[in-house]
DNA sequence: CCCAATGGTTCCTTTTTGGGTACTACCTAC
DNA sequence: GTAGGTAGTACCCAAAAAGGAACCATTGGG
């Protein structure tokens, strides 16, 4: 997505929206939110997300400030993920939104 | 956007963001949370939301359960939008969008 | 030497969204 | 008869997002 609003125009709403707003970024949010992960959990937990696009997500995540990517000179590489402060404090947000899915899943599409 | 999730693998978080992710639908179900609207006073709110895509957006609405469309034999035609009980069930994270987006504004793309 | 594991990147294609402009129907009021 | 207000549609095009497949670097192990 990473749909920009102009400032100006753009309510807080729609700011909002344009950051959780990717194919893949709640679900990705989500998952960080219950403990750090490793690119490859990731992967595994999204298996309909391809790398492609996990990587995507979670570079605009980072350009947003809501993630932490941590690279560990390893070989193997190892990459975790994490959210930030700032991604912490959608956690509610989230919480909401996952509820409401689950209550209502039967009629959503 | 009209993202639909396919069933069983889209967690509920996929859910619920797929059906306020439109690019208009965020804002629309927050005006309409506060409110009946014709659609002439939603276009005026949306000022940069074209004519065609505000139908679009509120169709998909409809579609969705979440607004609903009552058309008033009269002329001028008169078309009244509100929030079904669904719809406001989803007001409270509404809310806590426009409030997270408000306070980290200066932060936000 | 060859393979595997991890976390990517590149290139190309398709699908989905969004947007612009013009046009409509209907009745009222002038 | 003509203009105006409302709530749309139709058609066409551009941009953005998403998807698929293949490729890369590193190094430890066999």
């Amino acid at each position: 997505m990473a749909r920009r609003t102009e400032g100006k125009s753009g309510c807080s709403v729609e700011s909002a929206l344009a950051v959780i707003g990717g194919r893949w970024k709640g679900v990705v949010l989500y998952w960080l939110s219950t403990r750090t992960l490793r690119f490859g959990e990731l992967r595994r937990l999204l298996p309909n997300c391809t790398q492609r696009m996990l990587t995507l997500q979670l570079r605009e995540l980072e350009q947003d400030g809501l993630v932490k990517r941590t690279v560990y000179a390893e070989v193997p590489p190892r990459v975790e993920y994490e959210l930030t402060p700032f991604g912490r404090s959608l956690v509610p947000i989230l919480l909401g939104l996952k509820e409401w899915g689950e209550r209502y899943r039967r009629r959503l599409p």
